[in-house]
DNA sequence: TTAAGTGTTGCTCT
DNA sequence: AAGAGCAACACTTA
């Protein structure tokens, strides 16, 4: 689930709910998701200290903790970040628990154990230790950069989409929306592509991303929100295109299921 | 029961 | 050297 729009729910959650409130508690239930640092360690680094600021960079969530520095959190396959009132009401595969004060915890949650929690002196220097691209949604970064970057990869455009070295955010799922989109065969080649569909492509990225953080992104309402013109609700096996009512296809690309309208995104002729 | 799945990393091969 | 392909990670659900 969480690429770039559900991050960005997740932090919007956080803002709502956590953000300036300092941490009374820390609770650490999965020692995999902390890497090196040890339970003793982020306790006592943790404690005491305001959740101050939050930033995102692709799916990556990054809590600012003043001079503590920066939680930095990737949710894997399908990890969440969760706010509730009582101890009790602690969600299933609660991996690490902040307690923020009278009635407020902040649970990161992660059922498959693949993502992990890091604590770091500096956000920028971590987001370029990461070798992380621009973020798809930041302003900053325009549609020269996008078709920079494009040209000099030799590879299909949906694999350089997802390749978050040259933009951060994008994943299998949105992927297959944006490349619909912008009638874009998956397979099509990064550096092939034409002026105009390069064009095309860096605004239907960012409708596409827009769009789903504005439905709700991860929610269970999100896919009866979204514009009707999108493939998402149609994702399926036995889906339809909803721009023709052909059948949906699928095809693998680097060990992803790719789900795509044949008749609607043609082939390099 | 088997397989597939929203992500990333690391390895091999070309 | 870039890029393709694959396994591994861990666990749930169809």
């Amino acid at each position: 689930m969480p690429e770039l729009p559900e991050v960005e729910i997740f932090k919007r959650h956080v803002d709502a709910t956590s953000r300036g409130r300092r941490v009374s508690g820390v609770v650490v239930r999965d020692r995999k998701m902390i890497g090196k640092l040890s339970p003793a360690q982020l306790q006592a680094r943790l404690k005491g200290v305001r959740l101050a600021a939050s930033r995102r960079h692709g799916k990556y969530l990054l809590i600012g903790l003043g001079k503590a520095g920066w939680l930095a959190l990737h949710f894997g396959m399908n990890g969440a970040l969760r706010h509730f009132g009582k101890p009790g009401d602690d969600p299933a595969y609660d991996r690490l628990r902040l307690d923020l004060g009278a009635g407020h915890h902040l649970a990161y949650v992660n059922p498959r154990r693949i993502g992990r929690v890091a604590l770091v002196a500096d956000a920028d220097a971590f987001i370029a230790d990461e070798g992380l691209g621009p973020d798809a949604l930041d302003g900053r970064f325009r549609e020269s950069d996008f078709a920079r970057a494009l040209a000099a990869h030799r590879r299909d455009i949906k694999s350089a989409l997802m390749d978050q070295s040259i933009i951060a955010g994008i994943g299998n799922l949105y992927s297959d929306e944006i490349l619909f989109q912008a009638r874009l065969h998956p397979r099509r080649r990064a550096d092939r592509l034409e002026a105009a569909e390069v064009k095309r492509l860096f605004a239907k990225m960012r409708r596409v991303l827009r769009s789903a953080v504005r439905c709700g992104a991860g929610s269970e309402q999100m896919l009866e929100r979204l514009p009707k013109d999108f493939l998402l609700p149609e994702r399926r096996r036995g889906g339809r295109c909803p721009a023709c009512g052909g059948a949906v296809a699928t095809l693998k690309l680097g060990g992803r299921t790719a789900y795509y309208c044949p008749r609607c995104q043609k082939p390099e002729r």
